[in-house]
RNA sequence: GCGCCCGUAGCUCAGCGGAUAGAGCAGGGGACUUCUAAUCCCAAGGCCGCAGGUUCGAAUCCUGCCGGGCGCACCA
């Protein structure tokens, strides 16, 4: 059952307040204070329009609410401060408890979102951009779907183009170089590599090249054949990847753009038909008012280029027109490089020119920044190559390893190879997912791995320690006694559990999955805190169980938050 | 030229209209016969890029600068 916060209950009691008292505009903005358990914002903005004195009418909101549960004071200019009784925190963290789902309700119900994330390309190795997009968007298809939304994964996979053309040509020229009958991805990467550079430097290389996309879109079966196998192959590799990322992307969420190949002359046709799309220089474009190119001349978004190819502009409308029209979205969100931003806004304007998406459906760009280096530069390797994503992850594993075995010389084998991966993924996870996504991020290695600090494993580390907890106290059923006087560190904590809810419905306003992590790190930092002041398993009852009790609330609530991040929480580390 | 993003502690970053701007890391000083010290406590560290404006109140909103990054016709 749902469990409304305590701020959002006070939030209602304060404005109800006002209202009884005439203040009909009044907007009562209730937040966690420094100065009491939370404080009603509200009455100064409210007593300039009504031109009285603030203190005079945040003294007459404080007698309106007057209750045995509540002490309500007038503070500074006009603030009013909020305090609740040890009654009341017992009985919201009771409520809470009593959940499956912690009292989190379901706000998304009837709502269908559309997440593109991943957007790997065949045949190329995964690297740090891809990680970003798929962990992003990973946590939030997880948060909308806690939150009651039903959610289709789309990943829009690289998967068309003229670089088959390139690389079938050179895998048909040169079997022994690219590497015989050895399929797989390092295979597909070294052919790409020497596709790439023969196409680059040799100009009758680069003409058959072109003659086999020609052959690739007319269906020449050899030519269709071989392009399936390096697809396959590469979906293969992808999964593997998703599999270790612990990401929920299966093969069924892969829509890859050549999905939308049939559906290309159509888009372009009716673009042309309702004169949102134009010629120009033999193209077929869509022109903005705003967009314009260094020379002044304006800037089009290509649906068909002059050789009659479409490029990912007509994809992406094409996939936008269907994830509108046939899979009935509500909500169409595209976790993608913040370098596509123009894209984006061109795509989004001319469809809803076109009508393929109406006022009521929201199509956002969730963008995020380029990954740096330490250095300050994009994240290369030394040599200036990118970084393969399965060497990075495979280096997170291997330092979480030597970190747990150093502290855990118990564990071994399969076991310890287990608990190295849960904290080297959960680390990398955790230090992308910290920081806010619109600014580049610096992706440093030392550290992310350093498993000390602000990170994915503070917060595994107190989820464990809870856990180690409970099981010494012999996991009793969890009872709370309303009765007993609380510890200022037990009411802090218990006002930041009833906050996890709240910060959920905070983190999809504009999609910022970074919020939950800085809630989840102050809920350990205040556990640690009331950890270190108030015995649990010394206290004597009714104390101990209502300690227990805050402790199985903060344990759930870390593991269902740390879970919706994508990130495991073991109960030993 | 136009557009988007970013300038907050030495470093990496939160905070984005409310009371005295916060954390982590690094550096300094402490705390383990104690429920996991992968932890905690204390001290130190700030013209919140600059200048105006709006407001009872601005790191937060608006305008203009400065500095950095990234886009802007046939790659995706």
């Amino acid at each position: 059952m749902t469990v409304p916060s305590l701020a959002s209950s006070l939030s209602d009691t304060v404005s109800a307040a006002a209202t009884s008292l005439g203040l009909a505009d009044f907007v009562a903005q209730v937040r966690r204070s420094e100065h009491a358990d939370f404080q009603a914002d509200g009455v100064l903005a409210a007593a300039r329009t009504l031109r009285r004195r603030p203190r005079d009418i945040a003294a007459e909101v404080v007698e309106a609410l007057r209750a045995d549960d509540l002490v309500a004071e007038v503070a500074g200019p006009g603030f009013v401060n909020l305090d609740l009784t040890d009654r009341t925190l017992l009985t919201q963290l009771a409520g809470r408890l009593a959940d499956p789902r912690l009292g989190v309700g379901t706000p998304e119900t009837g709502v269908t979102t559309v997440v593109d994330y991943s957007q790997p390309n065949i045949a190329k190795e995964m690297h740090v951009g891809h990680l970003r997009s798929t962990i992003i968007g990973d946590a939030l298809v997880r948060i909308l779907e806690h939150l009651g939304g039903t959610v289709v994964r789309r990943n829009h996979i690289g998967d068309w183009g003229t670089q088959f053309g390139m690389l079938i040509q050179y895998q048909n020229e040169q079997p022994a170089a690219a590497g015989g009958d050895d399929a797989s991805m390092s295979r597909l990467a070294a052919l790409y590599r020497q596709a790439r550079a023969r196409f680059d430097t040799d100009p009758q290389f680069a003409v058959r090249a072109r003659q086999r996309v020609v052959a690739l879109q007319g269906g020449d079966p050899d030519t269709v054949a071989a392009w399936q196998d390096i697809v396959a192959e590469s979906t293969r590799y992808f999964t593997e990847i998703y599999d270790r990322l612990g990401v929920r992307l299966t093969a069924a969420d892969a829509v890859g753009e050549s999905a939308y190949n049939d559906a290309l002359p159509g888009v372009a046709a009716d673009l042309a038909a309702q004169a949102v799309a134009v010629p120009s220089d033999g193209a077929l474009c869509v022109f903005f008012d705003q967009v314009r190119g260094p020379d002044g001349a304006p800037s089009p978004l290509i649906v068909r280029k002059r050789d009659g190819g479409f490029g990912y502009a007509a994809t992406d409308l094409a996939a936008l027109r269907q994830r509108v029209g046939e899979l009935h979205a509500d909500r169409l969100l595209y976790v993608v490089d913040a370098r596509q931003s123009l894209h984006f806004t061109m795509v989004f304007d001319t469809a809803r020119r076109a009508g393929w998406l109406p006022p009521q459906v929201s199509a956002v760009h969730v963008a995020f920044g380029t990954v740096l280096g330490p250095d300050g530069r994009p994240f290369k390797t030394r040599a200036g190559d990118t970084v393969r994503l399965v060497d990075l992850l495979t280096e997170a594993v291997d330092r979480a390893r030597e970190v747990v075995a150093a502290k855990n010389p118990d564990l071994t084998g399969a076991a310890l190879h287990e608990r190295a991966r849960q904290v080297g993924i959960g680390a990398v996870k955790y230090a992308d997912l910290a920081t806010s996504r619109t600014r580049d991020y610096t992706y440093d290695p030392q550290r992310m791995l350093a498993l000390t600090g602000n990170t994915g494993v503070y917060l595994q580390y107190a989820h464990a320690r809870i856990r180690s907890l409970l099981a010494r106290a012999g996991n009793p059923a969890v009872t709370v006694d309303p009765t007993t006087t609380l510890e200022p560190a037990e009411r802090a904590l218990i006002l930041d559990l009833d906050g996890f809810a709240d910060t959920l419905t905070e983190v999809l306003t504009h999609y910022e999955p970074h919020r939950l992590c800085g809630y989840l790190y102050r809920l350990a930092q205040t556990f640690t805190t009331f950890y270190e002041h108030c015995p649990v398993l010394r206290a004597p009852d009714p104390i101990r169980a209502n300690r227990l009790a805050l402790c199985h609330l903060t344990g759930e609530t870390l593991h269902t938050g740390l879970s919706l991040l994508g990130i495991p929480a073991p109960t030993h580390l």
